[in-house]
DNA sequence: CTTCAGGTGACAGGTTCCCGACAGCTTTGA
DNA sequence: TCAAAGCTGTCGGGAACCTGTCACCTGAAG
């Protein structure tokens, strides 16, 4: 999961970054507007935590111009104006939620995982693949009953082919959902996390269907 | 939309009610836990709005029975200003919002609107023409209720022929939308996948019709 | 019957994928 | 602070599969 935090307080986007990174997810962070209108404009994510008292620049306008461009991740937003017109106008600007500064940590993580689940259409927070349980909120995976420890790609990989279960997921998807902005991912790369899920999963009997040409797929 | 409102206290379900009736929803109301786990258990909702508190009756743990048996509405959740633990445990187990009370009403209504936005862009279009499903999201093609691989030519045509079912295709057509910028393919290629694709087709006895000197044509 | 568009088996590249080996990097634990 | 363990990603050989040409066959139209 990729989610990009606009937040120009370096010690408060820190704090953020390290809580969603303990998550699991991929994170970026950048500290003004320009700077998230433009990745903004080029890459996707799942999810984007923006501060609206950006410095020389408003946060509405940022979201409202992102929208309008099409884009399709949930946003929750940050503010310290807690007056109510500010909150309405932000969800109805095409925010999904937001917090008020300021909040415990504990809590973003909990809207975070609420609104990326609510993104991918899982509704029930265990997820059971035949012998395969996915929590997507304790974010830990069991196979035949035995707790399964994945490093961080390979986790996130599977996370993203379980919440397509029964679609095909192309290399360049896995491998945008995976990166950092600072790191590409080569197609190559995709292959071997993919190789080495399956010898884990091969014990449960559970397969990772290759469609030539065009990507992954995780049967249900 | 159909809205479920669980909300004991009389006068604020009340307020809710016609909140939302204003807003053109058919609302229906019930004030305690048993009741709302059978209303949610046979018949359905687009949104469930839900106080946490009621009494004698936890209503997480209705919510957490909900998602079980796979209850698929969004679900906004009630509470008391103070109860943190709530909301995160209510988040987690399935929920896709809160609120605290006390709230305003007009911020109620923000939040219904984003939720059901939300909603209604959930479902992949399927295109079946007989014993066929086509799924042009999902990247994937049943026949006879057994998965269909195909290779990545013959899925193209396929999606070009199912596109214009019914009319006549060009070869020359086929050919273009086929190729790659750097490859042209010859009349003949083309004829070779329509051949492969036949063969696979025919066993759900759909057929491709051949018109003479004009192209082809997939008969609905 | 002749002609020619279309159909198809076989085969030779060409792609795409798989995965073992390895090296650089990060985290962990003492 | 240093070593060990684990994670990440590149390389490359080999396997599996796809693609498109050739050559020959079939069947329709005149």
């Amino acid at each position: 999961m990729r989610i990009l935090v606009v937040e120009d307080n370096a010690a408060l986007a820190d704090g953020i970054s390290s809580a969603l990174t303990r998550m699991e997810m991929a994170v970026d962070v950048v500290g003004d507007g320009t700077e998230a209108d433009n990745i903004l404009r080029t890459q996707e994510f799942n999810l984007v935590v923006m501060d609206l008292n950006l410095p020389g620049y408003d946060g509405l306008e940022i979201l409202k111009r992102y929208r309008q461009n099409g884009g399709k991740a949930q946003v929750l937003i940050l503010t310290a104006r807690d007056t109510l017109n500010d909150r309405v106008k932000g969800l109805d600007l095409g925010a999904d939620d937001y917090l008020t500064k300021p909040f415990d940590l504990v809590e973003l993580e909990a809207r975070v995982r609420a609104l990326l689940r609510r993104q991918s259409g899982l509704k029930s927070p265990e997820i059971a693949i035949g012998e395969l349980i996915f929590d997507s909120v304790a974010r830990r995976v069991s196979l035949m009953g035995e707790p399964l420890d994945l490093p961080r790609r390979e986790f996130c990989l599977l996370e993203l082919l379980i919440s397509r279960a029964g679609q095909v997921v192309s290399k360049e998807q896995i491998a945008d959902s995976l990166a950092n902005f600072d790191q590409d991912i080569s197609p190559n790369a995709v292959e071997l996390y993919i190789s080495r899920l399956r010898k884990r999963l091969a014990v449960a009997n559970i397969s990772i269907k290759t469609v030539r040409g065009l990507g992954y797929l995780l049967e249900k």
